[in-house]
DNA sequence: CGCCAAGGTTGACACCGTCAGGTTAACGGT
DNA sequence: ACCGTTAACCTGACGGTGTCAACCTTGGCG
């Protein structure tokens, strides 16, 4: 099928080339080997290109999302966290045309963008069954979302910056969205009392943190 | 000065039109009614001419930081986190093409930028003297930015989610943003005594919620 | 065999950023 | 007062882009 085709080629242009500007309907046709108006008769336009270049990356994410499903609910969260991060600091082009591409705006709702989104919810929600936190899943999912999309968004944007290395940054944005999410779920308008507070960072955060070995406690 | 005039069509078009992609140089000569080349005679490029639609932009962040200087650090901070995502929110468009251009990524250190952080990093190092947390100031702010950041970045390249309005969503994103920051500052790799925490904490994310009516204690 | 639609091609249009070359107007030195 | 220099601007053009109308081409079917 020659979709495929040319499927397979915006994806080798945009990892080969490094900037999304390389992706033109003329460079894909000529890369599947086809004269140009023939990517029309299988994309309405350059947008329905991208669009399904982008159900790819949300599909890839989708299927990263679903192996990091380990026994703790915390620590597959965690896990979609820092493959998340991961993922769009490894592949920043592709990450770069999936949320900052102008027309991403006003798109109709991706589905595979809120399949794999889904992901991160169902996460969420196994954690609050374990009664470390409460509230309401999407909002929280939608918030942790935020963090990491921010860490990595703004790394990509002004890279200039003095960044942490990658790891590092994962760990920091991931710890900070977790204590910040858990103490947040806790106390919408007044402050609970102090040691449930902070038994539940706590146990959201040390798990969130990922590392199994880091149960020694403060002497 | 014909430059002024460009720049001043520059920001009416991406204000009228909604789009940053009716930013052509065309356009804004027409606008300010001189020929096309006539704008290379101030700008080496495109890229400059948004470059300094970016400076701009960034000075009035600065202009803006600059007003939310309270007595107390944490609501100066508070307030310029607020005052951002405002901004960010109010101004879609000047905000994607600041942070989401695809040529800002290498682009050298815009010192506007940079200036504008500084205020940020300032008003970090204000709220670290009270010794209420500590780190590095620069990372920390860098942090808060990131946070900041992701919330309205999400916002706007995914409009079609659940979100909360607009001053809800930036009152839960400054929250988390500070209580997890302060509790990532005070835990680096281990915990530290609970009381200490949850008080920190406390302080932090409290003041950060701005609300000054808000110390009625728990009971 | 003859037909016909799906899928491809050629050629063109309008728009974009950019530049070479010509025109104009202001200004300073003699 | 005149002329040369120079900065600012304009006209016209080039290559590249997304897109479309019109024309092939080819394989399957009555």
């Amino acid at each position: 099928m020659l979709r495929e085709e040319l499927l397979r080629a915006a994806d080798d242009l945009l990892a080969e080339s490094g900037t999304e500007d390389a992706l033109t309907i003329r460079a894909v046709a000529a890369r599947a080997g086809v004269s140009t108006p023939a990517v029309y008769m299988h994309f309405a336009d350059k947008e329905a290109l991208v669009e399904a270049v982008c159900m790819r990356v949300w599909g890839e994410l989708q299927r990263i999302f679903s192996q990091s499903r380990e026994g703790d609910p915390f620590l597959a969260l965690g896990g979609c966290a820092r493959a998340y991060m991961r993922f769009a600091l490894d592949h920043p082009v592709q990450y770069r045309v999936l949320m900052m591409r102008p027309s991403a705006a006003q798109a109709v709702p991706p589905a595979a963008a809120a399949e794999a989104f889904g992901y991160m919810v169902d996460a969420v929600e196994a954690c609050m069954r374990t009664g470390v936190f409460e509230g309401d899943a999407t909002e929280i999912a939608l918030g942790l979302w935020s963090a990491l999309h921010g860490s990595v968004a703004l790394v990509l944007a002004q890279p200039s910056l003095p960044w942490p290395e990658h790891e590092a940054l994962i760990d920091r944005a991931v710890r900070v969205a977790g204590f910040g999410t858990v103490l947040y779920s806790r106390l919408p308008g007044e402050l609970p009392p102090s040691e449930d507070l902070a038994a539940h960072a706590d146990a959201f955060g040390a798990a969130l943190t990922t590392r199994p070995e880091r149960d020694q406690p403060s002497p």
